[in-house]
RNA sequence: CGAGGCGUAGCGCAGUCUGGCAGCGCAUCUGCUUUGGGAGCAGAGGGCCGCAGGUUCGAAUCCUGCCGCCUCGACCA
């Protein structure tokens, strides 16, 4: 390709929407360009590196068993009330239109029903299982917030797989096939990965995992043990809660704290480490209820827990919630709290289980002012739920371990699902088995954004001046270029273009009379894997000057020495 | 949806407080010179100053409403 046709434009400084590397680099380089919020054109050169992630996709998806398929974008809403989705993104996420006809459609944010109806209607027998259906396709969800450029957007092309098996030991065995599958993925699209455990979240079943890329600008917060190989989503990590040593009993005291609501306050008020304290944290779900949760002063609560103990979403309950439930904010405690709100709806009581194994906390004594001291779980209060519902933070303790737990933000470029048969019991997806029953088919589902994955490989391969690629996703792997005045500088750079078109070489040609700096600066900027300069200089010695993109120093070869393919020259980055 | 910030040429910005010819740099076009790290000179084109209404002799500037963009929060692959 000459860059005096190519499509798209270089920019030397940095547009102001732009925050994070990925974004600003994308941009600068001309590769792609916002339409609105949430939504961009790919232009040429972000188009072929794309093309490459996806042909990558292909070819470990098929490896293993895969089979590519096409599903519609458009889908009928009726699909979604099926598998019981609609009730609870419709109007969120999930955005649609009514057609002509009065229809209610929607547009895809993903393809559990689609695939179950295919599976449904396509597979009777065990003897079809088990299988694997992948598409690359594009997506829609009708996301709050996009942001950070292509890190999170309304629309995306998203390589999203399915598995079908009889049994969950056979589901078991492909999940690990996937997760190597997609480990194979990103290294080869040149960033590594972490693992973790992470929350089902909208998408539902047993197990989950997400492949993370670590880095500053993701919007994760991942857990990592420094000593073993935990690794999880902060929004399901478990960790190892401080003890505190048992004593005997004390009878309940009621002291007086004017003036001291947070936990802080309170703890220094009275001479007690916060470890020694009970924390009170409302929550409205969204059938209304106000949840009172009880906590151990010295740790937060982890809301994804919460959800998933109430079987419910939940938000932080309102000051006017918290007032009309009786409840007294900062003085707030479970003992007696039923007598406190005579005559009011009970509330359900979530407890975190550090709070049990703590004897003689402070709590606080339901009136503006007074605290308890020696509240002790079962013998002063109750609880409709005891659980885990502390959050991990950086230096917490390893369960596995013992070891130091660090948080690192990460950015998801993958995740992977055991569905198990949540949709095809609710979508009635049976095969018959060898005894001639019909069984659910148990499924997996496996994701990967595309266009993330992009940004994710140059948020990850960067440095001052611009893009590193990797050859693997590279838009070209030669960025070929002449500078300098004469005819015959002009002349070997077309010679070279030439010949190694025709040797089907993808070469990116800086055919443009723009200063030598210019022209540097852009390559720099663009990143492609390996710099060839003609001048003067090397014209005058039969050479050319080549330069790895990720290397400083630069080198003469003997144009007749030179072997431009890709596999012959050096190969760090792969 | 809550908080904060910002909308002026393709990009980056000044001008807004204190109303009075719409500017600068980069990019683009023409010509000449230049060619190893985003060249120089001369000239040219490009604007509904986010949109609508109001105040005023006069509005980018003041007032009201709306829209869009960015960040944080809420929420979420």
């Amino acid at each position: 390709m000459r860059m005096s046709q190519l499509f798209g434009r270089t920019l030397k400084e940095i547009p102001s929407e732009a925050e994070i590397s990925s974004h600003q680099l994308l941009l600068r380089a001309g590769m792609i360009h916002r339409l609105v919020v949430g939504m961009y054109s790919y232009l040429p050169l972000a188009y072929r590196s794309i093309r490459k992630i996806e042909q990558i996709i292909r070819e470990e998806m098929n490896a293993i068993g895969g089979q590519e398929i096409n599903m519609p974008l458009v889908h009928p809403a009726e699909l979604w009330q099926e598998s019981g989705r609609w009730q609870s993104l419709a109007g969120k996420e999930l955005a649609g239109f009514t057609d002509r006809f009065d229809r209610q459609l929607v547009l895809a944010m993903t393809h559990e029903e689609a695939v179950t109806d295919l599976a449904r209607n396509i597979i009777n027998s065990y003897r079809q299982l088990p299988c694997q259906l992948y598409q690359i396709k594009l997506k829609f969800r009708d996301e709050l917030r996009p942001r950070a450029g292509l890190i999170r957007v309304r629309e995306f092309v998203m390589k999203d797989a399915y598995s079908f098996h009889t049994s969950q030991a056979d589901l078991d065995q492909y999940y690990d096939q996937i997760h190597q599958a997609y480990l194979n993925i990103f290294h080869r699209a040149g960033i590594d990965v972490v693992v973790v455990d992470s929350d089902t979240g909208m998408i539902g079943g047993s197990a989950a995992h997400e492949f993370m890329l670590v880095c500053e600008s993701g919007e994760d917060n991942l857990i990592l043990c420094s000593e073993c190989n935990y690794t999880a989503n902060a929004e399901v990590a478990v960790f190892q809660k401080p003890e505190t040593e048992t004593q005997p009993l004390q009878p309940l005291v009621e002291v007086a704290t004017p003036g001291q609501q947070t936990i802080e306050e309170v703890a220094t008020f009275l001479g007690v480490k916060k470890n020694q304290t009970l924390k009170a944290v409302f929550y409205t779900t969204s059938e209304g209820e106000t949840v009172f949760v009880v906590i151990r002063g010295d740790l937060e609560v982890n809301q994804t827990k919460l959800v998933n103990a109430l079987g419910s979403e939940v938000r932080i309950a309102s000051a006017e919630e918290v007032s009309a439930n009786n409840l007294v904010a900062g003085y707030a405690s479970p003992i007696g709290i039923n007598a406190h709100r005579a005559g009011l709806a009970s509330i359900k009581i979530v407890v975190d289980e550090s709070v049990t194994t703590t004897t003689n906390l402070v709590a606080g004594a339901n009136k503006v002012g007074y605290h308890l001291k020696n509240a002790n779980y079962p013998r002063d209060f109750q609880a409709d739920i005891v659980t885990d519902l502390a959050l991990a933070e950086e230096g917490s303790t390893c369960v596995k371990c013992g070891g130091q737990l660090s948080l690192k933000k990460g950015i998801e470029v993958g995740n992977i699902f055991k569905l198990g048969t949540k949709y095809s019991e609710a979508m009635k997806a049976t095969y018959l088995d060898q005894n001639g029953k019909a069984q659910p088919i148990v499924m997996g589902c496996y994701g990967i954004g595309v266009g993330r994955l992009l940004a994710s490989v140059v948020e990850a391969n960067h440095d001052e001046h611009g893009i590193i690629f990797p050859k693997s996703i590279a838009p070209y792997q030669i960025h070929l270029m002449h500078i300098g005045k004469g005819q015959e500088v002009a002349d070997t750079a077309e010679k070279l273009y030439a010949d190694w078109m025709e040797q089907g070489l993808e070469v990116l040609y800086d055919d443009r009379s723009e200063s030598p700096g210019f022209k540097f600066k852009e390559a720099d900027l663009i990143g492609l894997p390996l710099r060839v300069t003609v001048s003067q200089k090397t014209v005058s010695a039969d050479s050319v000057e080549i330069k790895h993109r990720d290397h400083i120093d630069r080198e003469l070869v003997r144009i007749d020495d030179f072997d431009p393919n890709p596999n012959q020259v050096e190969d760090r980055l792969l």
